[in-house]
DNA sequence: ACGCCTATTGCAAACGTTTGCATAAAGTTC
DNA sequence: GAACTTTATGCAAACGTTTGCAATAGGCGT
């Protein structure tokens, strides 16, 4: 079947009306009589209709899509690997759909250095979010500076011209401090990069719990955020200075799962000698044996929070900053 | 600064030029005096100009874009979990990048039951990339019917007039019943739903290459594919058969993964008692402990090839479904 | 000096919507 | 029944590209 492509004057002459009328049928504009609002819909589902988004977008100058800009660090263009940021994105992903909106996946190797130009003044989307504040936010700046319509997920209390959600890290940093040390740990450590926005975060927040639960001196290994690193990093200070610490604050889960491999194959019990504490809370946390107690951010809400700001910047509006609440999720490894 | 958008007409008056020459110029159309065409470029990058997608898309009649299809068979709206899914959606990501295309993500919630009309006709892709067969392949059968540019991943043996790029499931699922059975299991079980077309293969793979070593009497533990329903199926089958198995062959890793956990629980020793394989590879896999043996299945390389035959689509080239090599990766759970 | 070929550029139409304005028909008021 | 309002529809322009064709200019052979 050659199925030939239906234009809005096609369908128009089917229903026995002009073009105008027809566009306005299908866009439910009351100025249109009922009956023939009705008809030409019914004509159209008939027919499997869809109007040319391309020269919609044309007229109307807006594109009912949203770009999600994936912002990796790393200067060689890699696959995301952090499960945790995929379920981000797949959250964002539901929240657009539900409004409507359509989502182009993109990054940094498409966008350039003119995120604005690109995404914008290109007509490939109306607004942008933005997932990882990353090191760098010189580009973030730029975009939020020419007016691009932007919210990014990182860490809310960042001092930026752009609006940010995000979950309260300092406050999931305190709350591990203080599950830790009411466990029974003299001795916790932080595993991460503190040159993150969001990390830096955790780690204060960690500092700041553990001094106030009455514990001044915490260690802080310096890691990648992989579990290979944290394994590579565990096996190695295990090695060199023994079993100086008791408990372990992972700035993410991955790396949570990373450290504990690496102690279960020393037969370093969990949590009797080492008690552990992830951030994310992702599906391997209930999975993994024994199950990891974790800082939960709730995704789903992200989405729905970062979304809703954007399109409200699109309305004109003015928004902040927002923080998501937070739980510490109580299992196994502490 | 209020940052004027530029269209192609102002730029082609700042270089002195027509529109039309300032579009061949920007396309490095020879006919265009090779100054002319490096004086209007440079303008271009000066003033951070870029085309409207919208205009050029509606045009052209393409699109540049490439849409993603997450094909999820739960009726209910549901955010992707399984981490090899995404890691799949994001190694096509790159390689749809790396040809010049951008990425729509889409859905079965977006697209409706019209595939064609909605992405073809409404101008949103210029081809789709359908990620899981799922149960029900009427949608995908209708698409390619009406002649949509069309890639699937899943099943390569799957019978049907469109291309298939996935993994030899036969094979993968053969190579795991010969490991556990040279592993010494006498008693192996396969863990999944074969009412999918990719697991089917697997399961059937698994019983020839049981048999081929010597074991006939396999068992069956149908369920979800998610780690929480193996985990409790695992359980459930403990408490009422007691542990008549000695090898599991896992649909999945995050099957594999919960299987293990229900073992460690009840103290079932991996690899002695029971000989554990998994299928993907996903990051996990690895980081488990103990680690888990799988067959690996090349992402990468999945998301080149897909792009590579979609885009041959586009061009009007005939292809066929192919498969991809897979490999088992020995790790500590066997 | 003339015609012809090549190199370079510009003109104008077309892609398929949406919408301000004009129009036509029908109803209302005095 | 004239003037006016209301209701329903159509006309035509505009959104910003790309490209077939026409046009101009310069070079070259005779």
């Amino acid at each position: 079947m050659p199925h030939k492509k239906l234009k809005l004057a096609d369908l128009a002459k089917l229903a026995g009306v002009s073009t105008s009328t027809a566009s306005r049928a299908l866009n439910d504009n009351p100025l249109i009589k009922k009956e023939t609002r009705e008809r030409v819909q019914k004509l159209a589902k008939e027919h499997n209709f869809s109007l040319n988004a391309a020269a919609s977008r044309l007229r109307l100058q807006k594109t009912k899509v949203i770009a999600v800009l994936i912002n990796l660090d790393s200067e060689t263009e890699q696959s995301i690997d952090d499960p945790f940021l995929l379920k981000v994105v797949s959250d964002i992903n539901l929240a657009v759909n539900r409004q409507g909106y359509e989502l182009l996946l993109s990054n940094s190797f498409m966008a350039g250095i003119d995120w604005y130009g690109y995404f914008i003044d290109g007509r490939r989307a109306d607004g942008v979010i933005v997932v990882g504040q990353g090191k760098q936010q010189a580009l973030i700046d730029n975009a939020a500076k020419a007016g691009m319509p932007l919210v990014v997920w990182g860490d809310p209390k960042t001092d930026a011209d752009y609006v940010v959600v995000g979950s309260d890290n300092f406050l999931g940093g305190e709350l591990a401090a203080e599950h830790l040390i009411a466990k029974g740990a003299k001795n916790p450590m932080f595993l991460g990069d503190p040159a993150h926005a969001e990390l830096s975060e955790r780690y204060s927040g960690f500092c700041a719990g553990a001094e106030r639960a009455g514990v001044t001196a915490t260690q802080l290994l310096k890691i990648d955020i992989t579990s290979q690193a944290a394994y590579d990093a565990i096996n190695h200070k295990l090695r060199s200075d023994g079993l100086d610490f008791d408990g372990i604050f992972a700035c993410s889960d991955m790396v949570a799962l990373g450290a504990m491999k690496a102690l279960k194959e020393r037969y370093v019990s969990i949590p009797n000698d080492v008690h552990v504490v992830g951030f994310d809370d992702i599906a391997m946390a209930d999975i993994s044996f024994p199950s990891l107690t974790t800082i939960r951010q709730d995704t789903r809400q992200a989405g729905e929070l970062l979304v809703k700001k954007l399109l409200a910047q699109l309305n004109g509006q003015k928004v902040s900053s927002s923080q998501l609440d937070i739980a510490l999720i109580e299992r196994q490894s502490s």
